[in-house]
DNA sequence: TCGTTATGTCATAAG
DNA sequence: CTCTTATGACATAAC
């Protein structure tokens, strides 16, 4: 583990997340949808019990809503004419061709039902939560209207839901793949978009609550601008129309290709707000409903929609790209991700400051933007001592967070190779320990070698009568030529070496 | 309750 | 002189 931490730690400065090393990707990703679904399904339960809740004090079933200028549009009519051609995939495929031709005339089957219902609620939950807000202040009569109303264009939208969600539904079947959509060859929220983009601009406000995808995707497009010098009162009218859905909408989902791992790495990594474009979206929310309504209870609500949101935002960030693990520990190390997540995103002091002086421009632009824009955005925006002080602050601040964090990814890239740095040293010096042994032991051997041949001479040399030397009288001398003398160990040096004659 | 870890912030030096 | 960047030191929250 540890050298895979070490190899990973390398390839950060690549860009490489470290998620992508894990092995069961698929696994994973299969265990995530699994856990999406049944968060899902959970948040839908408890959509349909505040239903029933309201079912009770009301006593009727509320319609879904609708807008009152949404267009009802057959499936097969919104869908691209390629779509419908004779070889399209769409028409080849039995369960497509089956369920996009007769779904007009057909109610669904059993098993589908309950997809379809849940695909709906949604809505309801709309529709829901604007007779809530609307119910203190509209007479009476209004909200029976609108009741009444409702259920008309509740058919109308929840046969598109229904052709669009019995499409993804199938198009999962048959391409029996359980992975997310955003990693699919033919994403059924492309398919769903292209859809959807054929229906009239007003109709398509009515859709988020069954592609919050496209949701997201538009206001993060339409967040990430310049600086917005409109002030929060001027609040650009998307936003609010944009609103509803997001507000009506805690279950909103957002897929990998929105929000994946990458993004999640620019979440993580710095205090670039804008990286983290859903909960800058959130805060633009925030900005919006702030200036439209100023009641304690749509803050409230907002702030839950927050929680949730980030609450899903996490699990879908973390929830496909975790560890390889045993199911119970995947979802332990999914928790810390998310805990850690929760904690990453927690709302700054800066931002917090931001929002209570309505500043006219984005944190990430007051981050972000070279010295020159800054100051142009700054003058060509009316500020008073204050927001001008925290402007600058944030700025100050914003940057240092980030080169905070880039010198502590130094720092640990440092430690890391210091580290890798002693391993090899330690390496080093216990080669160098063996070779001394080594060496030690042939100086050893040439001793004892040396010791032998010294003996071995003395055993041959004779003088003139014949006799051998002793070594304990004469010793042998090696001269720089080569030349070896035989010399007397006798303190007297003045007697001449006897030249043996022989070179080694 | 305490230690650890991650992160934000401030002060300051250097480019 | 101003701005940015790097970094040590401290604070704080979460675990």
């Amino acid at each position: 583990m540890d050298l895979i931490d070490i190899l990973w730690r390398q390839d950060v400065d690549l860009g490489v997340e470290r998620e992508i090393f894990d092995g069961c990707l698929r696994q994973r990703e299969e265990e995530s949808v699994r856990e999406r679904e049944l968060k899902r399904e959970q948040e839908l339960e408890r959509i349909r019990q505040r239903l029933q809740k309201l079912d009770k004090e009301t006593g009727e079933v509320l319609p879904s809503p609708s807008h009152a200028n949404s267009q009802a549009v057959s499936f097969s009519e919104m869908l691209p004419s390629s779509v419908l051609t004779e070889h399209s995939p769409v028409t080849q495929n039995p369960l497509l061709s089956a369920l996009l031709f007769s779904k007009k005339s057909q109610k669904p089957p059993p098993q589908e039902q309950n997809f379809l219902e849940l695909a709906t609620l949604p809505d309801l939950q709309f529709y829901l939560d604007v007779l809530e807000s609307e119910s203190s202040r509209l007479p009476l009569e209004d909200i029976c209207q609108h009741s009444l109303s409702a259920p008309r264009q509740m058919e109308q939208t929840t046969d598109v839901f229904n052709c669009i969600s019995d499409l993804m539904h199938t198009i999962s079947e048959s391409f029996q793949v359980a992975q997310p959509l955003s990693e699919m060859g033919s994403d059924p929220g492309e398919i769903l978009g292209t859809c959807t983009q054929s229906v009239p601009e007003t109709s398509t406000q009515t859709l988020p609550p069954s592609n919050p995808v496209y949701t997201s995707k538009t206001r993060i497009e339409s967040q990430d601008i310049s600086p917005r010098c409109q002030g929060e009162n001027a609040a650009p009218s998307e936003f609010c129309t944009d609103l509803k859905p997001m507000e009506t909408e805690p279950f909103n989902y957002v897929t990998e290709r929105d929000l994946s791992p990458f993004d999640d790495h620019r979440v993580l990594q710095g205090f670039d707000d804008s990286a983290s474009v859903a909960s800058v979206d959130l805060d633009t929310s925030l900005y919006t409903v702030d200036s439209l309504s100023n009641s304690q209870s749509d803050m409230d609500e907002l702030e839950s929609i927050q929680s949730d949101y980030i609450d899903m935002l996490s699990m879908e960030l973390y929830g496909t790209v975790t560890s390889s693990q045993e199911p119970q520990t995947q979802n332990e190390s999914t928790l810390n991700h998310c805990n850690q997540f929760n904690r990453v995103r927690r709302t700054s002091r800066d931002e917090q400051r931001a929002r209570a002086l309505s500043l006219p421009i984005s944190m990430h632009d007051i981050i972000n933007l070279p010295v020159d824009a800054f100051n142009e955005a700054l003058s060509s925006c009316k500020l008073n001592e204050a927001q001008h002080t925290l402007i600058r602050d944030i700025r100050r601040r914003g940057k240092n967070k980030m080169a905070a964090q880039s010198c502590r990814k130094r720092k640990m890239d440092s430690l890391v190779g210091l580290e890798d740095e002693i391993e090899a040293l330690k390496r080093e010096k216990h080669d160098c320990k063996e070779e001394k042994e080594k060496n030690t032991r042939k100086l050893f051997e040439m001793k004892e070698k040396l010791k032998k041949l010294y003996s071995e001479v003395f055993r041959r040399l004779r003088d003139e009568r014949g006799s051998s030397y002793s070594p304990k009288e004469y010793k042998l001398q090696l001269s720089t030529d080569g030349t070896v003398f035989l010399l007397p160990r006798s303190t007297n040096r003045n007697i001449p070496p006897e030249d043996l004659a022989t070179t080694s």
